[in-house]
DNA sequence: ATAACACATGAACTTAACTTTAGGTCAAGT
DNA sequence: ACTTGACCTAAAGTTAAGTTCATGTGTTAT
């Protein structure tokens, strides 16, 4: 058993995030002991998942619904399977919009690295044919490739 | 031109956001008249960045400064290069994490699923050492490969 | 003329995820 | 005895990025 200073350490989490954490009902299996919070290894486990679905985009209440599932038994793997693949799948395409994120700014590096050498935009402007970024882009990459 | 209605169709914005945006200060240079925003080129094109901008995680502050460089002129481009650059290895660290975070998620389905067929997390838990995910997770990319 | 519409403003409101503040308990060391 | 340090709570404050509201103006269709 951990108390929520050492938890704190473990996770680089302040302890108010904790504290927080457990006002919203992410553990709702907490012991406590004189009114001290113990952190078990269900607890421990239940952070990592916490951090995993936070990074995925969930909201809070929504990881609260999943630890509520994880406490409620078997009877809920198939609901928690579930929210595991709709994670999955706002993650890629989550990535794949920051694919296309990147593509512009190595776009955009590659135009000012040009602007400077030129010490103008002017060249780079007659490159474009009517304030189109997505034809000028599609130049770009055919003098990558 | 275009009306501030017509630009908000074209980029699917509300126009209280483009509003919002020049505010802000995103348009340096737009126009009015008789009290109107005249949206030109310049700030159909300043839109595009912002939108990319924003979705490398630049805080609507930070694009302003942006925003303000292109105002002044060549002098900056140097200055509009690097922040590219760093935008750029912003989001080559969040495709990092968020690769992390899919392979955690892809182990959860997987976790989930064997739970399903074996009707209990039993058999998994008796895999794990220590509540180590980490170990597991290792077990379970080998066991793919 | 009058109604409808698209535009305008400033100020207040919203939401999520924390953080900070103010005050209180309790055990251990000096 | 007292101070220190780690814990506790409830409530208020913070921040970003908008959104909503109340109100007003100016041009166009009936």
């Amino acid at each position: 058993m951990h108390t929520i200073g050492r938890v704190s350490e473990m996770f680089g989490l302040p302890i108010s995030t904790l504290r927080y954490y457990d006002k919203e009902g992410l553990f709702p299996s907490l012991q406590r002991r004189s009114g001290i919070r113990q952190f078990g290894e269900t607890e421990i486990e239940a952070l990592r998942v916490i951090e995993c679905l936070k990074a995925s985009g969930l909201e809070i209440k929504d990881i609260k619904r999943f630890m509520q599932l994880c406490a409620e038994g078997p009877s809920t793997y198939a609901q928690r399977r579930k929210m595991f693949e709709a994670r999955k799948a706002a993650v890629e395409a989550e990535m794949c919009r920051l694919q296309k994120t990147l593509d512009m700014l190595s776009f955009k590096c590659w135009y000012y690295e040009t602007a400077i050498e030129d010490g103008s935009e002017d060249r780079l402007k007659s490159m474009i044919p009517d304030g189109l970024p997505v034809e000028i882009k599609r130049l770009y990459d055919n003098a990558r490739s």
